[in-house]
DNA sequence: TGAATAGTGTCTGTTAGACATTATCCA
DNA sequence: TGGATAATGTCTAACAGACACTATTCA
């Protein structure tokens, strides 16, 4: 109340960058995919994929996290959003800094491929239960990201998006017993996607051995919008 | 990739704001706090209650939201969550800027008070239905914090943060209604409440007439602790 | 025909909504 | 005692979990 009045013009400026919080599926289980860090601070040590904000290049704060990501891994994630930014004065030794922090998630095939391109720069996919000592407060933001993906799996088609664009049922399935980390009934989750009609059959089928085949399917279109756009498409509680 | 790399430095910096939409129920119906603003760009305008962030002194952007909201106020809401981040090049007519957006909830009774106070600053509720005009991108932010509010009082007690203290079963259940802007039987919610175990009897009674008199309840204290840490304590859906 | 996985059907305990009933106060 | 609101009890339909059963392929 009694304090001076600081203004930006006097304030230095206070630094704004993003961070991406990109999970994939391998063998099974959810990993992260991680970064050396190439400057100071923190230079050579482990990290989350990320930069400055560029005012000339971004339009908006997605634009630069795509950005970062596109030049971090070279890929473009089907699943992008905000999950929280991070804001204050000791998480960045440089200074008073904000991170708009962003959760992605991305079939590990596709990541294999950009991996292979020409230029392609290196990063690791690490597993979530074994992330090591990340840069600034790069781990608490993984834990974020890990309760967000989990917590929204519980109402959402967030998981088919660690899966390629067609897949069965048992892998639709088997990923969400891995993401959420429980077992879930067969029967009843089968019930539960089917009536609440948000995967579409494609046409074609795929064996694996000597058994019958499984159909394949994919998330609906307009589904995928309503999920991007609105963020909760499945609530179902109390109330009604 | 092919456009020179900017850094913060050669950049002009980039403004960072708090903004807080802070909900009263006043007459039963929902209320956004609302100020004129005092500067330009757009003076004398309807805003949000929000402000710089101040390096010097904000140890964090929550200290900075609970700054603006008491010097905007006269008061320090009970209940105060991140809500979202607004970044992008054309929000604000003087740059890039990032709006850190909080969302509160006060019992108006509270506000009312401090309105009274010595140096009562002038602010306005103003019914959700009918949010006049507002500066900067802040009509979409209200909406964002409107659509919050309504998806977790599915499943939370972050309605009881509009009421007294101590209050009626009732209150709570006309006031979830008038959230929710639905219809919820009586006795279903009482047994879900109190099945939920999230409420605490109080040993005061209270009347209201010439009937029976009602009991009083508070939200449960260690429940406060993990509403406002974990962000979602009453879970309840598929899986399990 | 047997092994293996895909997919469906049935039973049962739990729960939400609807609504009737009892409880407790004041005038 | 009647009026008003608080609080509880009961009935029923919907639904999730458990699990048995049928379907379809290849070897």
């Amino acid at each position: 109340m009694q304090k001076m009045k600081s203004t930006p013009e006097t304030d230095q400026s206070i630094i704004v960058t993003v961070d991406a919080v990109l999970f994939a599926l391998r063998e099974k289980k959810l990993h992260v995919l991680l970064t050396r860090r190439p400057n100071e601070p923190y230079a050579g040590q482990w990290a989350l994929p990320g930069g400055y904000v560029h005012k000339q290049e971004d339009a908006d704060s997605l634009a630069a996290a795509l950005r970062v990501l596109r030049s971090k891994t070279g890929i473009a994630p089907p699943y992008l959003e905000q999950l929280y930014s991070f804001a204050d004065g000791a998480r960045d030794p440089r200074g008073w800094s904000v991170s708009l922090s962003y959760f992605a998630l991305v079939d590990e095939a596709v990541l294999a491929k950009a991996r292979l391109a020409a230029s392609a720069p290196p990063f690791e996919l690490v597993d979530v239960n074994a992330v090591p000592r990340l840069s600034f407060d790069h781990n608490r933001i993984v834990e974020a990201a890990l309760k967000r993906l989990r917590d929204k799996s519980a109402y959402s088609t967030l998981p088919c998006y660690l899966l390629p664009e067609q897949f069965t049922f048992a892998q639709v399935h088997e990923t969400y017993e891995h993401v959420m980390a429980v077992a879930l009934d067969k029967s009843a989750f089968r019930r539960k996607l089917t009536e609440m009609d948000v995967l579409q059959e494609c046409p074609g089928q795929r064996v694996g051995g000597a058994h019958r085949p499984a159909q394949l399917f994919r998330v609906k279109v307009d589904l995928v919008h309503r999920l991007r756009l609105l963020e909760r498409p499945l609530a179902a509680n109390l109330s009604t």
